[in-house]
DNA sequence: GCCGTTTTCGGCCCGACTGTTTTCAGTCG
């Protein structure tokens, strides 16, 4: 019978559960390493069964965090599919560790305690137990502690906690437009996960500096976007919001906001590195701020913090503890893309196929965002649930199009499709058809199960095409929705870049890429686009998550080809284009720009 | 169990809060 494959995140699981059973007999300094270890593997990209088929054990050793013990022991679940001291806790340890760890307020050592006393083993067990009443008469726990761990095991049931970054990031920024007008204020931030900017968030963290705290607990209380204050303290205030999220309002003293705005930014792995960095430079970080001995040194500011340990400041984006800190001892961040810096977006769906709004309706909407140009990108007839356009009806559309261009001032409307490739990786329209466009990307919906090596081949197939100029949303995925097909994105990228496609960054809800792809793909000098697949004439404002993805990934703006004017984009695209001389996108070119 | 601008051994991040205690364990970010 074929053994299920291991894959990264099983052994990504086992180490953080392994980790979580030593914690809870406090072992020392092992637990820290099982999840450095972890982190370590979530941080590689390809699957680790493949990479010790290249190269066997010893290219295991070299993910960060995994020395020879820990690379023995994916080596023994790669081929065996178990790993026998994890079987032994398990067998000893009968309870989902994990899962029950993750209710808010819940560690090890508490899910030991539960166990011993009421043989509690999954999460369903817990609440059970704490609706009977069971848990309150355990010693060391009460009433409080019971009802902690019910609102936990609610928070995680609704949504796990986290929502995608497109639903949060208005929510906080409402709440900052409120706050900030408060009498007394100095300074009011978004911090947590939300300010770096991750897929998902679990909490809307703000730190604030006020000369008057009491008036500011006062405003931030009567929100009517607060649902119930959890826990209040003269500093801390810990509310729900109405929207189910929780987080903390905190607030700081002036001289400590860098250091406090560094520590609640996080990621909590960031900051262990750089407190590592801080002692052996003999120094000690915390919220309060950088000390040498006993005086503080200056912190007023996060870019004072990293300066006085030696570092170039790090943006938010990329404070995940991985290389960041290291390239920035050595001054070699690069300059991220900034927000608002793009042109153009070439990803734009009309009621001609499945969105909202007109052209003319897309292409307000457009310039409204500060942008000069965008791509008209309907799908084709072989999706046809979305109403996907034939050759005869994309001939009419340009023609549409051309009336719209004569009289828009300053905004240009470009000719292009996403276009579906088929299951062989054929394209859905006819060349000639193709060569009228400005612009040809492609994208995958249909025979989405297709195994790894088949995927990939029908993808560079497609990706082979001449007229082929984008690649979008290349993975398939949805955030917390849908995974992607199967892919072997080493190949896609290298394929791009010898045939000159660029690959989108996708600023929906799809978030495809993932930031590790990009950083790759820019290795691999394959250059970038970022789009909002606006479907709706609300959804440009897609593109700012587009930007903070393509950040996350270390995009600079000189990787993004649409952060160029219209006339430049289009050459750079030419020069990422096949030589097609007498084609469609050249002739287009000479007809737009002489 | 890992790792090295303190490099093959001896270290390993920091502070605050909560709930249960009666001096602290456990969790979090």
């Amino acid at each position: 019978m074929p053994r299920k494959k291991v894959t990264n995140r099983d052994v990504i699981n086992i180490f953080r559960e392994i980790a979580l059973y030593l914690r809870a007999q406090d072992v020392a300094f092992k637990p820290q390493a099982y999840e450095v270890a972890a982190e370590g593997i979530a941080g590689i990209r390809g699957e680790l069964a493949d990479l010790y088929k290249q190269c066997g054990v010893k290219c295991i050793d070299d993910i960060p965090g995994v020395g020879r013990d820990l690379s023995a022991k994916i080596e023994e679940l790669l081929a065996t599919g178990k790993l026998d001291v994890y079987d032994k806790l398990k067998k000893k340890y009968p309870f989902d560790m994990l899962g029950i760890s993750r209710i808010q307020d819940v560690g090890p050592k508490t899910v030991f305690k539960l166990y011993r006393a009421l043989k509690t083993k999954t999460i369903a067990d817990v609440e059970r137990a704490a609706k009977q009443n069971k848990i309150a008469s355990i010693p060391g726990m009460g009433k409080k502690s019971q009802d902690k761990i019910l609102r936990g095991i609610a928070y995680l049931k609704d949504d796990e906690g986290r929502r995608i970054i497109h639903d949060v990031l208005p929510y906080a920024r409402g709440l900052i437009d409120k706050l900030k007008t408060t009498s007394g204020i100095t300074h009011i931030d978004i911090a947590g996960s939300l300010r770096r900017c991750k897929e998902t968030i679990g909490d809307i963290d703000l730190l604030a500096t006020t000369s008057k705290p009491t008036e500011l607990v006062r405003v931030f209380k009567a929100l009517r976007k607060i649902d119930e204050v959890l826990e209040e303290g003269p500093n801390k205030l810990m509310v729900r919001y109405v929207n189910g999220l929780q987080g903390d309002l905190l607030i700081l003293k002036p001289d400590e906001y860098g250091a406090a705005l560094v520590h609640f930014t996080g990621s909590r792995e960031h900051n262990i590195l750089l407190r590592e960095r801080a002692k052996r430079k003999g120094m000690k970080l915390s919220e309060h701020g950088l000390f040498k001995g006993k005086t503080r040194v200056t912190s007023r500011t996060e870019e004072q913090v990293y300066k006085h340990l030696g570092l170039q400041f790090i943006p938010p984006e990329i404070r995940v503890g991985g290389d960041e800190i290291e390239v920035a001892a050595h001054k070699k961040i690069p300059t991220l893309i900034p927000y608002g810096s793009l042109k153009g977006d070439l990803q734009v769906q009309t009621d001609w196929s499945d969105g909202n709004g007109s052209i003319e309706e897309m292409a307000h909407a457009a310039r409204e965002c500060g942008l000069s140009y965008m791509a008209v990108t309907d799908h084709t007839k072989g999706l046809t649930i979305a109403h996907g356009l034939d050759e005869k009806r994309l001939r009419q559309q340009g023609h549409e199009i051309d009336r719209l261009n004569k009289n828009l001032r300053g905004f240009t409307i470009l000719k292009s499709t996403e276009c579906d490739v088929l299951k062989d990786g054929r394209l859905d329209l006819s060349d000639t058809i193709l060569k009228t466009l400005d612009i040809v990307s492609i994208s995958v919906h249909s025979n989405t199960t297709m195994n790894k090596e088949d995927m990939t081949e029908r993808i560079i197939r497609a990706l082979k095409h001449p007229l082929v100029n984008i690649f979008f949303h290349p993975t398939g995925r949805i955030v917390a929705k849908r995974k992607g097909y199967e892919l072997d994105m080493d190949r896609v990228i290298r394929a791009c870049h010898e045939y000159h496609v660029a690959l989108e960054v996708n600023g929906s809800a799809r978030l495809d890429l993932h930031e590790t792809h990009v950083r790759q793909a820019i290795k691999a000098g394959v250059r970038l686009v970022i789009n909002s697949d606006a479907h709706d004439p609300s959804h440009f404002q897609n593109l700012e998550y587009g930007i903070a993805q393509a950040r996350r990934g270390w995009a600079t703006k000189a990787d993004v080809l649409n952060t160029k004017p219209l006339k430049g984009f289009l050459a750079a695209l030419k020069k990422v284009t096949k030589s097609l001389s007498g084609s469609g996108t050249s002739a287009r070119y000479a007809q737009l720009h002489g």
